[in-house]
RNA sequence: GGUGUGGUAGUUCAGUUGGUUAGAAUGCCGCCCUGUCACGGCGGAGGUCGCGGGUUCGAGUCCCGUCCACACCGCCA
């Protein structure tokens, strides 16, 4: 026997027990004849105590930092307690002492508050997770797990196993593949996500599958995303949206309350995708804070209204694809001040969209923090040419950047349209659309940022729905599937998919083009402005599917050739079916008030998608790619 | 593919306008210390300043190239 007992367990009740711990020396104190060693498990940290002169031969041999030792002794009452640890008012005198392990120095301290880098923690990850962050981090995954098991157990879901050696799948994101030794100058496939599998599942009646699963995509990496990462995946049959996103967010809540003890009681609110580039510039929108973003001049016409003689682009409330717009922000609202478009200022007059955030508290932003902001958006990863701003100063007056253009006057209806309060900073960017748009978000959260809106501990979900069903590739053309090509259409919308052709004659003019306009049964879930998971209705009639692939511009035979299981299973009776994943490393990271999943992941890639540990991708031997193929 | 930031002791970092023998903290080693728990005291070892080239009387410092790490853009249905 080695233990009897964990590093973390043992209390002023055990007081006198005779025990057996094993660790880890996290550290050494020598005090005269008096030795205290912390040894540490994953359960806690003891304190042992090596006394010279009642056991001369325990200090014979050599002790050091993450050696793993054995030791046996009486659990004593310490005389000096330290209460800022569990085990702290208890010791052990320890009689007999063994090293089971010596180890040597480790590169960096074994402390919560590591001196350690992230390239040294990551090439000796092994000792990394050693140290309490990530032991915490990794039994937050476990626990989040575990909710989501226990969640879906209940309402019925089946856990099924998909394969991970499939086929390569020509949307989406880059595959990793395999090369096949038996069928040479073949390749398998790791899936992107177990999508088409799960389909067929529900084809084969399985009306509730969830699988927690790695997916893998070779694309490059960031904070939030890596080569090989976990989803929730699920889907469910017999179902419409409103099925789903009641399903979801009950889960998304079930793990709130069980992992984290927050009540998430009030439904999670609902945008459409119009809206939310609308408001706030991008599909994920952070909504802890508002600050919605102000449209001075050009709006987002060519996207949301094509055709603006069937859409009044002057009515008071905008009305896109059937769905009304929240909180009476018409899309289409417009003002004097849109209407007088002249400005006089040259910046405003010339570019095709101007847009502006009002700030809140900043009106006493100082030039050093101006000329700050303006080299901020300046940076060629926003790069915009400028940035004016309006200070609503607390006596009603308004001080600009463009004060040469503008008088009292003109200023004080700027800050009306904007609904600008006293000691807001009104912050405007203008330029091209998509650019200012993007560059208006990121400004936005930047702010946010610096003003200390985004809390780590606040918690706000969002459903962004009605997603356009296509996007256009410009390089080559022709329509994408915004979320993939198993998207089914909103069923008003199908019509103009089946009755129009999805070749685009004029490039230029993409956006007047019908299938601009056709929305998706897809939905987002939108936690603090990041993307928790999405999902969609699916096709689930052959014609319907066929007409997608085609539309996407792929060939009958191609269809076929692809995807020909999948088209062929439809006409054995598939069901009506939907459903959607989540990023698993990403909720857990959130949910542990960070947004870099490398931290709760094990055994993570670096940022160029190595392994610095095991020193992975590496070559391979002559005799493996021979008996590949591949020589 | 691109942009930015960084690379100096085992580790985290400082290093002025280009100028003597490159510093601090921590860790490590040795000695002292019977109630420490961020122990304390004394002493010591430890450096190809990422790599290659250039400018210069002289380069950690300036220039060019390159490698690596991180963040971001593109990309990620």
């Amino acid at each position: 026997m080695y233990r009897t007992h964990t590093c973390g367990e043992l209390r002023i009740s055990d007081n006198g027990k005779t025990v057996m711990l094993c660790g880890w020396i996290q550290k050494i104190r020598k005090m005269g004849a008096l030795t205290f060693v912390d040894l540490r498990d994953r359960y806690g940290i003891t304190q042992i105590v090596l006394d010279e002169s009642k056991n001369p031969e325990l200090l014979k041999t050599a002790l050091g930092r993450e050696f793993v030792i054995q030791a046996k002794g009486n659990v004593i009452e310490r005389s000096s307690k330290n209460l800022n640890i569990a085990t702290g008012e208890i010791e052990i005198e320890v009689s007999e002492l063994k090293v089971l392990n010596a180890a040597i120095t480790p590169p960096f301290t074994i402390e919560d508050d590591t001196d350690g880098g992230d390239d040294l923690r990551m090439k000796y990850r092994f000792l990394d997770l050693r140290r309490n962050a990530m032991k915490k981090n990794l039994e937050l995954r476990y626990a989040v797990n575990r909710a989501v098991r226990n969640f879906l157990d209940e309402k019925g879901f089946l856990d099924i196993e998909t394969p991970f050696l499939i086929k390569t799948t020509p949307e989406g994101a880059r595959d990793f593949v395999v090369p096949s030794r038996m069928n040479q100058g073949e390749f398998y496939a790791l899936p992107q996500s177990p999508q088409t599998f799960k389909q067929l599942l529900m084809v084969s009646g399985y009306d509730r599958y969830y699988q927690i699963v790695k997916c893998f995509r070779d694309e490059d990496l960031r904070a939030d995303r890596q080569p090989e990462f976990t989803q929730i995946d699920c889907e469910m049959a017999f179902v419409e949206q409103e099925d789903i996103l009641q399903m979801f967010e009950g889960m998304i809540k079930s793990i709130f309350k069980t992992v984290k003890q927050i009540d998430y009681n009030e439904p999670v609110k609902r945008i459409t995708w119009e809206e939310a580039m609308w408001n706030y510039g991008n599909d994920k929108p952070d909504i802890r804070f508002e600050m919605k973003i102000q449209n001075l001049k050009t709006p987002i016409n060519l996207i949301l209204n094509p055709s603006p003689s069937e859409k009044d682009l002057n009515s008071p409330k905008g009305n896109v694809g059937g769905v009304p717009l929240s909180e009476g922000e018409g899309l289409g609202v417009r003002s004097k001040w849109e209407k007088s478009e002249v400005t006089g200022f040259q910046v405003f007059d010339n570019a095709e969209t101007v847009l502006a955030i009002c700030v809140p508290n900043a009106a006493e932003y100082s030039r050093k923090q101006t000329d700050e902001l303006i080299e901020w958006v300046k940076r060629p990863q926003i790069g915009m040419g400028g940035l004016a701003f309006v200070k609503c100063l607390n006596d009603g007056t308004f001080k600009s950047s463009f004060d040469k253009f503008f008088d009292a006057e003109k200023l004080k209806s700027l800050a009306e349209f904007c609904n600008a309060k006293p000691n807001d900073l009104i912050l405007i960017l203008a330029g091209t659309e998509e650019k200012t748009r993007k560059a208006t978000s990121d400004l936005r959260m930047e702010m946010a940022t610096r003003l200390g809106l985004r809390k780590p501990d606040e918690f706000k979900l969002l459903w962004v729905i009605d997603f356009p069903l296509f996007e256009y590739a410009e390089e080559e053309n022709r329509w994408v599937a915004r979320h993939h090509p198993f998207t089914s259409p909103k069923p008003e919308h199908i019509e103009v998919m089946i009755n129009n052709n999805p070749v685009i004659e004029n490039a230029a003019d993409y956006l007047n083009h019908p299938y601009a306009n056709i929305k998706a049964n897809a939905y987002d879930l939108i936690l603090n402005g990041n993307e928790l998971g999405g999902g969609s209705i699916r096709i689930f009639q052959r014609e319907l599917q066929e007409k997608m692939f085609a539309a996407l511009g792929m060939t009958k035979e191609e269809a076929q050739h692809k995807f020909g299981f999948l088209l062929g299973a439809f006409e054995y009776g598939a069901p009506p079916h939907g459903g959607l994943a989540f990023g698993f490393d990403r909720l857990v990271a959130l949910l542990g008030g960070s947004e870099i999943i490398r931290d709760f992941i094990a055994f993570p890639k670096n940022n160029s998608g190595r392994d610095v540990m095991m020193d992975s991708p590496s070559t391979i031997d002559e005799k493996q790619l021979k008996e590949l193929g591949l020589k």
